[in-house]
DNA sequence: CGCCTGTAGTTGACATTTCTACTACAGTGG
DNA sequence: CCACTGTAGTAGAAATGTCAACTACAGGCG
């Protein structure tokens, strides 16, 4: 197999590999580097203090967003980009501490319901605050608008990329 | 308190915070969309393929850079952005694999000097193609060079703020 | 030296996430 | 109508990560 054969997903050998250059290999480990930091302390200072941990307040934040405060499960996953089953987990959790609930779904009996409290709403309107804060001290006051909108876009595309497949 | 104060982290109200505008909002959704995204499918990909995890792969990848193939434990930590604690499990179950293997640091009896072992070399060597394709594939190829740099430029900035603090 | 504070690393309990298998229903095509 | 295939959601076990306490040593300073 030749560099100008495109080697299946399946079985890429050494051989033809298109490896990165030092510049690519850097600015990819930026980003890794940097997400993990900064995913780290927004996780910890939210949960120190509102107690929520960042997958509940982002369930939150969508269901603040919908129609009567509602999706079905599977939008939820879809819009998290979390797995059904992860989903599942949480929502358990949430409900327990009486943050959502949960209904049968009408019009597909297949499907699951779930609707924001209005402790839920009550949690997320305390917690916003304190979590927008922390987006801008750590990612967001820390750049200019265009390297915030080239970051923005960039990772626009690989979303979009990602969710075509 | 009035909106020229600076608030204090600690008891930020509704009152006083500088909440994101639309544009801000949107790109730090499709950043966060986006990463969710890319390190499940990275994830996924190296884990069908090499049966390795991205937190595996990655300790593997500093190692092999490091001189002697060695890392002091918090060096490794510090490196990849993990909790002492969780280098410690992952190490633990890695060192059972045989991919690494740790020894007392001789110039600091607190420290452990963890190394790769030829096992290790060999899988990561066996597993660079395949996650390297991948991170192209995702993320690299569907970004001009511009977007890439953009990209690393801002993270990195985003990980120096917080590797200051 | 002896005390104190801080760093390095580990451990075990607990929480969360993943993996896999399962039930139930929808939609399609015979 | 019935079989078949695909989608929605769940549940339990296993893997992974977090948290809090703990041991051990380093380095500074009286």
């Amino acid at each position: 197999m030749t560099q100008t054969d495109t080697p299946t997903r399946a079985a890429v050998t050494a051989a033809d590999v298109r490896w990165l250059t030092p510049e690519q290999q850097s600015h990819w480990r930026a980003y890794r580097d940097g997400t993990a930091l900064l995913m780290d302390v927004l996780a910890r200072e939210l949960d120190e203090e509102t107690a929520l941990s960042l997958a509940e307040y982002e369930v939150l934040v969508r269901l603040s967003e919908a129609p009567c405060r509602t999706l079905r499960m599977s939008e939820l996953a879809g819009e998290l980009a979390h797995s059904r089953s992860r989903l599942t987990h949480t929502i358990r959790r949430m409900e327990q501490a009486g943050l959502v609930q949960r209904n049968p779904c009408a019009v597909d009996a297949r499907g699951v319901n779930c609707t924001m409290t209005d402790l839920g709403l009550q949690r997320i309107v305390e917690a916003a605050p304190s979590h927008v804060t922390a987006v801008r001290t750590h990612l967001i006051d820390v750049l200019t608008d265009d390297q915030l909108r080239a970051l923005g876009t960039a990772m626009g595309i690989v979303a979009h990329a990602l969710r075509e497949s």
